[in-house]
DNA sequence: AAAACGGGGTA
DNA sequence: TACCCAGTTTT
C-alpha cells in the first residue's frame, strides 16, 4: 500500500487553496463557526460559488449567536439560490441547539457533532479536523472521486458496499500528522486536479500509483449511477398582483419541495380550476395575462409551469413589493417575478 | 440533458 | 439497512 499523504502535503504546500474567508490566516485564527458554515455551503456548491454565499452569509449572520437568534425567513432569504433549503433550517436549528446546550462551542466529541442537525459523518470529520486539529477521515464528493479513480473502486455511490470500500480506504490513508491540511489537501485535489471531466493527471501529485491513471480508465471512475426516466409534471402558478404592483405570496411546509421558502399559489393547470381558484381568493380578480411555460428540472421529475398573472382588488390579503422581498423563493418563482419588471 | 453533492427520512 | 428524496450549477 503506497501511501498518498507525502506527496499530497508537498503538492498542497505549493498549489493548494490558502486563502479561503473561512480559513485561518496571519490576523484571524481558525474560526469553528465558519468552517462548519462553509462545510455546510460546500455539500452542495462549488468553492467559487460558495465565496459569494459565504461572504453575504457572515455579514448578516457574523457568529453562532447571530444566527441562532434570526427568524427562519431570514436565514432562508441569505440562502434562496444555493438550493436544498432543509440544509438552511438544519443550520439554524444547529446553531440554536450548540447556543442552549452547548454555551455556544461545538461539541469536540465526533459522536455529539454528528448528532446534531444536517452533519454527518464526513462534515463532522471535516470541521473537527480543520477546526481543532483532530485526526478524522472524511469523504465528500471530492474524496471519493479521487480514491474511486487511485484505486478503480467498482460500484456507484448509491450503493452502501461502494461506500463501505471507499470509507475503507479513506480512513487506511487518513494521516496521524498534519491531518488538517491532508484533510484540505485531498479535497482541493479533488476540486482542481482530479476533476470530473478531464482531470490534469499530468500535475497530479498520486499519478505515480494511481489505478485508473495506469490503465488509462479516468473516466470510468467512480462509476455512474444507472439513470432513472424522469416524470414529467405540471402547474399553473397563479401571480395575484394588486393595484400597486404587490405579489401575493405563500410560505410553503416545511416538508417537500421547496421547503419553507415563500412561493405562488399553484394549482391544476386547467381552466376551470384556475377559474375556481381564483374566484376563492377574489371575486373580483380576472386573468390579465398567461406567461411563456417555464420548464424546471429536479433530481426526481421535470416540472412544466405555467405562469399567470391575475389582477385582483381583494385588499383583505397581504401583497408584498417584489424589489423588496426578503424572504427565500424557488429559483423557477424568482425567474417568473423578475419578468414582472 | 445529465450528473453531482451529503444528510435526513422512510419502508 | 437499503433505498428514496431534494434544487441548483456545471458540463
Amino acid at each position: 500500500m503506497h501511501l498518498i499523504a507525502k506527496p499530497l502535503l508537498k503538492w498542497f504546500d505549493q498549489f493548494g487553496r490558502h486563502s479561503l474567508p473561512w480559513q485561518a490566516s496571519k490576523n484571524s485564527p481558525i474560526n469553528p463557526y465558519f468552517v462548519w458554515l462553509s462545510e455546510i455551503m460546500l455539500q452542495q456548491t462549488q468553492v467559487t460559488t460558495v465565496i459569494g454565499y459565504f461572504n453575504n452569509f457572515i455579514r448578516h449572520f457574523p457568529d453562532l449567536t447571530a444566527l441562532a437568534n434570526a427568524d427562519e425567513d431570514a436565514v432562508l432569504a441569505q440562502w434562496a439560490g444555493l438550493g436544498y433549503y432543509a440544509r438552511a433550517r438544519n443550520l439554524r436549528k444547529c446553531a440554536k441547539i450548540v447556543v442552549t446546550q452547548y454555551q455556544g462551542e461545538f461539541p469536540k466529541e465526533i459522536k455529539a457533532m454528528i448528532a446534531l442537525p444536517g452533519i454527518g459523518e464526513s462534515t463532522a470529520g471535516a470541521i473537527l479536523s480543520i477546526s481543532f486539529g483532530q485526526n478524522h477521515a472524511i469523504l465528500d464528493g471530492n474524496v471519493k472521486r479521487v480514491l474511486a479513480r487511485y484505486h478503480q473502486v467498482k460500484g456507484h455511490y448509491g450503493q452502501s458496499t461502494t461506500l463501505k470500500d471507499l470509507w475503507h480506504l479513506a480512513r487506511q490513508y487518513t494521516p496521524d500528522t498534519r491531518n488538517a491540511d491532508y484533510t484540505q489537501a485531498i479535497m482541493d485535489l479533488g476540486a482542481t486536479l482530479c476533476t470530473r471531466s478531464k482531470p490534469d493527471c499530468a500535475n497530479c501529485p498520486l499519478a505515480a500509483h494511481c489505478q485508473a491513471k495506469k490503465h488509462g480508465t479516468q473516466s470510468e471512475y467512480p462509476n455512474l449511477k444507472p439513470k432513472k426516466i424522469k416524470p414529467m409534471r405540471e402547474t399553473a402558478m397563479l401571480i395575484y398582483r394588486n393595484k400597486s404592483g404587490g405579489v401575493y405570496l405563500e410560505k410553503r411546509p416545511e416538508k417537500g419541495i421547496w421547503g419553507g421558502l415563500w412561493s405562488l399559489v399553484e394549482c391544476e393547470n386547467d381552466a376551470k380550476i384556475i377559474a375556481k381558484m381564483i374566484a376563492e381568493f377574489d371575486t373580483s380578480a380576472h386573468i390579465q395575462q398567461k406567461l411563456p411555460m417555464i420548464k424546471h428540472s429536479f433530481t426526481h421529475f421535470h416540472l412544466m409551469i405555467s405562469p399567470i398573472i391575475v389582477a385582483c382588488t381583494n385588499t383583505s390579503k397581504s401583497f408584498q413589493s417584489i424589489a423588496e422581498l426578503k424572504v427565500g423563493l424557488p429559483a423557477p418563482v424568482k425567474k417568473i417575478l423578475a419578468q414582472l419588471g
